[in-house]
This record gives C-alpha cells, sequence and structure tokens, in this order.
RNA sequence: GCUCUGGUAGCUCAGUGGUAGAGCGCUUCCUUGGUAAGGAAGAGGUCGAGGGUUCAAUUCCCUCCCAGAGCUCCA
C-alpha cells in the first residue's frame, strides 16, 4: 500500500506519479529547488492548503508563490498569526477572537481589558518583528473536538466558535512557536516570510458583529510580500487622505455642515452650488433628450400614502418620524416613488402613452444611525436624481436598452469606468417565478446584445424586481456605487396601477426605478476625491482667475474678465499681494486656468495664459482666441 | 445606537488647576511686484454646552451636543 502512487495533474498540463501522500512540498522539490523554495502554500482541486498538506488521491495541484493572486491572502492571514502571536506575547490574559485576512490586509479580534493606545501598536508591531525575526514554522494539526476545548479551555471566545462545529467537520489548529489557534489555515511555512508589514490602526468591533455582544478590540494592519508593493499601499492611503472630500470641501469652500442644522444634513456653499447646478442642468438636458419628463413632488407627505406604499411596514426605521397637523400625520418622503405614481394616476392612461418616463430631483430624507454618517456620503437628507419609468411587460427590454446609452453616456462625462452587476431573485420574493424570470432573461438579453460584460448576483436583487447595479471606479481605483436599475412588480400592485390596452382592457404596467447619480450629495462627494478638488473647466467653480502683473494694469485684468463673463464663463479677478502669491492662491484652490496681463498683454491685447497643474508653461494668446477656447472647452465638457 | 479618540482664534493645531499661544487667514500701512508665500503693525477666543469638585476649572469629575475611526470580507 505504501508504494501505491497517485497522479498529480499541474498546471502546464502534464501529470507526475507520486507516491499517496505526498504533500504539495514534495511535488514542487520534484520540479524543482527554486520552485520548492519560492512555494508558499498550494492549490489542490482548486482548494487553497498548506505545501505539507498530504494527498490522498489523483488531484489537480497548482504551487503557490509569491506571484500568485492567492497567496496575499494566505500571507495576510499568517500576518494575522503573527500579530496574535505578539499581542499573546505582551498580554498573555488577552483573549482571541477571529483574525481573517481582508481585501487590503488582516484584522485581529481581541478581549482585553482597555482599548489599543497607538503607543501600544508600536510595541505590538516591534514584537510582530521577533515574531517574524524567530522564523516559527507553523504546524497544522487536525484535533477532536474534545482535545480542542481542552486546547482552548481558556479562551471563550474560541470555545463558542468550537461548539458549533458538526460532529463530522475537521476542527484544525495551528502553532507558531508560542502560539495556538484554532484556524481552518492555510498557512505560509513559516513567519519568517511575514517580512513587510504595517499595524494600521485599533477600533472597537462587536464580537462577531452582533452589537448586543461583547466589544472586542480590533486591530487592521495589511501585509505584502515585497516593500515596494508595502509603501505604494501606504502612499496610496495617503493619497485617499489627501482626497478626502471633507477636507477638500472644506479648502475649496464647496459645502458645509453645522450643528444648528443637524448631523448628516448638508449646506451647500456657493462653489458646491456651482457644481451642483451644473450637474443638474446637464441632466436635465440629457434627460430630456432621452425622453423623460420632469416633475415635483411634495417634501412632505401624508403617512397613508406610505401605508399604501409599504413603505411604513417595511422601511419605517429608516424614516423620519411623523408630524400632525389638523389630526392628520405627515412624513418627510423617504423616497420619490410613491409621488410619481400619484402623478401616473392622476389621469387614465392609454398603452399609447406609455412608456411614460417621470424625472425629478427629489429630495428624500433618511434615518440613518448616527455612526454611519460620513460627511457628504452618508447622509441624512439628500437629493436624488429620481426617475421612475411606466411601461407595458414587451417595453422593458427598449427601456432597458435606453438606460443602458444613457448610463454610458453621463459616466463617460465624468470620466468613471465602470462594472454592471445584475441582481437576481432572492430567496423572498414578491411576483410570480415566470415573471421573475421574463424579467431576468429580458435584461441579460439587453447586456449580451450589446456585448457588456456583467457579474451576477445571485438572489442580490430587492424583494420586488431583479435590478441592475452599475460601480464607478474612480481615478485611484477605488470602487463607487454608481447608476441603479430596479424592476418593480410590487408597487404596480399595490397601488392598482392600469393602463388601457389594445384590446380595451385593463393591464398593470410594469415600473423601472432609475437614478443615475443616486444622490447628489454622494455623488459630488466622490466626484471631489475622483478629481481630487481640481474639477475639470465646466464643473469649476471659479474658471479664471485673471490677475494684472502690476496695478497699473488692473484696469486691462477687469476688462479681460469681463469679456469672459460676457461669455458665459466664471472669471475672477485677483490683485493683491505679489505675482507669485497670486499664482500660489489660484493653484491652491485648483482654478483651472490663470490669465496674467502686464505691459505686454496690456500693450498688444493679448493675455499670458497658464493652465492648473502645469507649472511654467504659459501660452500667450489673443484675448477673443482665449475666450473662444475657453468656451470651447465647456462646452464639449472635456475632462483635461 | 455601541466602543474608543477628539472639540482651544475663520482654518490647522500647541498648551496650562491661577481667566491662553503659534502658523496660515483677516484688517491697515509700506512695497508696484512677470508665473507656487515681499515686509511691518493690528484686530480676533465665554478654550463645544450645562452641571459638579475647588479659594480658583479651558485644565479634574458627571451629563449632553458635535466630529473622527471602527462595529463578521465567519476558526
Amino acid at each position: 500500500m505504501a508504494s501505491e502512487k497517485i497522479e498529480i495533474a499541474l498546471p502546464d498540463g502534464t501529470v507526475m506519479e507520486v507516491p499517496r501522500g505526498s504533500t504539495p512540498r514534495d511535488v514542487a522539490e520534484r520540479i524543482g529547488p527554486g520552485l520548492a523554495r519560492a512555494a508558499l502554500a498550494a492549490e489542490v482541486d482548486g482548494e487553497t492548503v498548506d505545501l505539507d498538506r498530504p494527498i490522498q488521491a489523483d488531484a489537480s495541484l497548482r504551487i503557490l508563490t509569491k506571484r500568485d493572486e492567492d497567496s496575499l491572502e494566505v500571507l495576510r492571514h499568517s500576518a494575522a498569526h503573527v500579530l496574535a502571536t505578539a499581542v499573546r506575547e505582551l498580554d498573555p490574559s488577552a483573549r482571541i477572537g477571529f483574525g481573517p485576512p481582508i481585501d487590503e490586509g488582516f484584522y485581529y479580534d481581541f478581549g482585553v481589558e482597555r482599548p489599543f493606545t497607538p503607543q501600544d501598536l508600536e510595541a505590538i508591531e516591534e514584537k510582530m518583528k521577533e515574531v517574524v525575526e524567530a522564523d516559527h514554522t507553523f504546524q497544522r494539526q487536525v484535533v477532536s473536538k474534545e482535545e480542542a476545548r481542552e486546547l482552548f479551555s481558556d479562551d471563550p471566545l474560541k470555545l463558542e466558535r468550537l461548539e458549533e462545529f458538526d460532529d463530522d467537520e475537521v476542527i484544525s489548529v495551528y502553532r507558531d512557536g508560542p502560539f495556538l489557534d484554532l484556524c481552518r489555515g492555510p498557512h505560509i511555512p513559516s513567519t519568517g516570510e511575514v517580512k513587510h508589514f504595517k499595524l494600521l490602526s485599533a477600533a472597537g468591533a462587536y464580537w462577531r458583529g452582533d452589537e448586543r455582544r461583547e466589544m472586542l478590540q480590533r486591530i487592521y494592519g495589511t501585509a505584502f510580500f515585497s516593500e515596494k508593493e508595502l509603501q505604494e499601499h501606504l502612499e496610496r492611503l495617503e493619497e485617499a487622505g489627501k482626497r478626502d472630500h471633507r477636507v477638500l470641501g472644506k479648502e475649496l469652500g464647496l459645502f458645509t455642515v453645522d450643528s444648528r442644522v443637524g448631523p448628516g444634513l448638508i449646506l451647500w456653499e456657493p462653489s458646491g452650488s456651482v457644481i451642483r447646478r451644473e450637474i443638474e442642468d446637464y441632466e436635465q438636458e440629457l434627460i430630456l433628450r432621452h425622453g423623460y419628463e420632469i416633475v415635483y413632488s411634495p417634501h412632505v407627505v401624508s403617512e397613508e400614502l406610505f401605508e399604501i406604499s409599504g413603505h411604513l411596514e417595511n422601511f419605517a426605521e429608516n424614516m423620519f418620524g411623523a408630524m400632525e397637523v389638523e389630526g392628520r400625520r405627515y412624513r418627510p418622503k423617504p423616497m420619490n416613488c410613491p409621488g410619481h405614481i400619484c402623478i401616473y394616476q392622476a389621469n387614465q392612461r392609454s398603452y399609447r402613452d406609455l412608456p411614460i418616463r417621470y424625472a425629478e430631483f427629489g429630495t428624500v430624507y433618511r434615518y440613518e444611525r448616527s455612526g454611519v454618517l460620513h460627511g457628504m456620503l452618508r447622509v441624512r437628507g439628500f437629493t436624488q436624481d429620481d426617475a421612475h419609468v411606466f411601461c407595458t411587460e414587451e417595453q422593458v427590454p427598449e427601456e432597458i436598452e435606453r438606460l443602458l446609452e444613457l448610463v454610458a453616456e453621463m459616466l463617460a462625462t465624468f470620466g468613471y469606468p465602470y462594472t454592471i452587476a445584475l441582481a437576481t431573485r432572492p430567496e423572498k420574493a414578491l411576483g410570480s417565478e415566470a415573471q421573475w424570470a421574463r424579467a431576468e432573461a429580458d435584461l441579460r438579453a439587453v447586456l449580451d446584445e450589446r456585448g457588456l460584460e456583467y457579474d451576477v448576483d445571485e438572489g442580490g436583487g430587492a424583494f420586488y424586481g431583479p435590478k441592475l447595479d452599475f460601480q464607478l471606479i474612480d481615478a485611484i481605483g477605488r470602487k463607487w456605487q454608481g447608476p441603479t436599475v430596479q424592476l418593480d412588480f410590487n408597487l404596480p400592485e399595490r397601488f392598482g396601477l392600469e393602463y388601457i390596452g389594445e384590446d380595451n382592457e385593463r393591464h398593470r404596467p410594469v415600473m423601472l426605478h432609475r437614478v443615475l447619480v443616486g444622490s447628489m450629495e454622494r455623488f459630488i462627494g466622490g466626484l471631489i476625491e475622483h478629481y481630487a478638488g481640481a474639477f475639470p473647466l465646466w464643473l469649476a467653480p471659479e474658471q479664471v482667475r485673471i490677475f494684472p502683473v502690476s496695478e497699473q494694469w488692473t484696469e486691462s485684468a477687469h476688462e479681460v474678465a469681463e469679456m469672459l463673463r460676457a461669455a458665459g464663463l466664471r472669471a475672477e479677478t485677483f490683485d493683491r499681494e505679489t505675482l507669485g502669491y497670486r499664482i500660489r492662491e489660484a493653484e491652491t484652490m485648483k482654478v483651472p486656468y490663470m490669465g496674467v496681463v502686464g505691459e505686454r498683454e496690456a500693450g498688444d491685447g493679448t493675455v499670458a495664459v497658464r493652465k492648473r497643474g502645469r507649472g511654467k508653461k504659459q501660452e500667450v494668446m489673443g484675448r477673443e482666441d482665449f475666450v473662444k477656447r475657453l468656451r470651447e472647452e465647456v462646452e464639449r465638457r472635456a475632462l483635461e
């Protein structure tokens, strides 16, 4: 039996015969000593495992080195163990929660007496370096539940997790030097491989994410295979910090909040308002061109409406409280759809009227827990660029097609690449299976027809219909929630929506909800970060700033600015301090264009044009040409 | 909501059991400057709000308000 062979299929297609019970490490050694040295983990039949995990049957095998995506996860998981090892060394009484790898790093939760301070993190990081230095081997061991109970008898958190194992489940523990953890694995061969890591922050986190349970102390960190990648990651974090819309919003005077107004409620300063108005004007022009009609609905609505819509039943915890007037209860609206439905129902509708597309920049109010509020990105009052399409089932594909076109046009204008996800029927769903199947098929067909790539989020749809989610990718690669399109079988039913068909019978229309920017607040908050505050000309609150070289040319500078304003451009003059100061000020405020007027320019009717961020590279041009050039750039909404 | 951290001049922040400081900004004056900070003087603060301890609180304690980080990507 011992000499029995099994077949291992390698990624290059070759098949290797090895004794049963060989480990991936054995295979790597047979392939070559270089690979054996570089090996960190392995993928056996698609499952990531340790290098010394014996293989008992024919399998496909891939040796993972630091070049493989999946290795990074293993490394970070191991880094989390190194962290826990260090924390335990410093505080043996620390209880051990969970410590998984996450998207950009890892964390570990600890049950400790007091929260970690930044000094603690430094000390822990130093201790981690010792653990790495010691190069402890990660040793996997399979134990029985009974043995595991014994091993973790002093740690109630681990014991709790242990009790959740089914009897037939394999329970594994991993040891690295002094530290033992209940862990699924896999791990890299030894702690010495965790060379480039950094602890980033500490914060409270509920045990198992349940706010009724004990709060543990979580430490976040990240790890990479090279110092270069680590440094690049830290720089990215720093860059993201510099782009923070709250900081830029303050510096550039875009928006503010005031505790007298209330948390999560945005006040738009003039400069921010310019940006918003430009976007709203643009979008209005866009959607009118795409066949929408503009409507308006009230901010405060009788509760009766939300009883019909079901919001009171399903959305109440997100709604602002009721106010009573003349014995009737009213609510600030959390959504615009019920109002639009009432407009639809204001008249009898014929199939000849459909599709009907109502759009509104509708301001809604939603209660969000105070802890989740965040600048402009998560607020309690915001304006949606909301629209509702009422159409027949047959018209759905064409409407989806139109929406895809609309989305593509709009996102290109802002320079966002995007991805699409189709969210399908969840467990608990309204409407017949056939209805869902048809709707989903319609959505797929349109996407496929256009050759668009998309992910499928199985069961991710709303209970009332499938949806398309668009995710934006910003200038530094972060993802943002973008447009959404949702089919709705629910509200037409609840409100009893009807249209008269060709057959002179009453029929139920389908309803589509869609937003493009979603919320003006969130979208513009995101745009601030996407552009790092340097808005393209058409959106820039101040588009041009004109400086005289010295006071005697102030008049000329004013003339130029006046000319620009007459052409509809937002131009100012600035003649304080020295020329260097004025340039610096304009660069800091990220004004796209600067124009300098001195003796030469005043003499021959030109202006010396400097573009934001381009340093001294200036260009002298005629004033008319300057105006023309800027007009042209605004009109095509150029990104650069 | 919960845990931790913070709230001092318009902004960014230092500081102290004996009623406060810097840089930037602001005002005024000087400077008339050719592409990222010219010089000087000055004004400006109920030290988040309320209560308590104390001879004395911006500082220590309590409550509240606001802000920030985080609150399962399941060993």
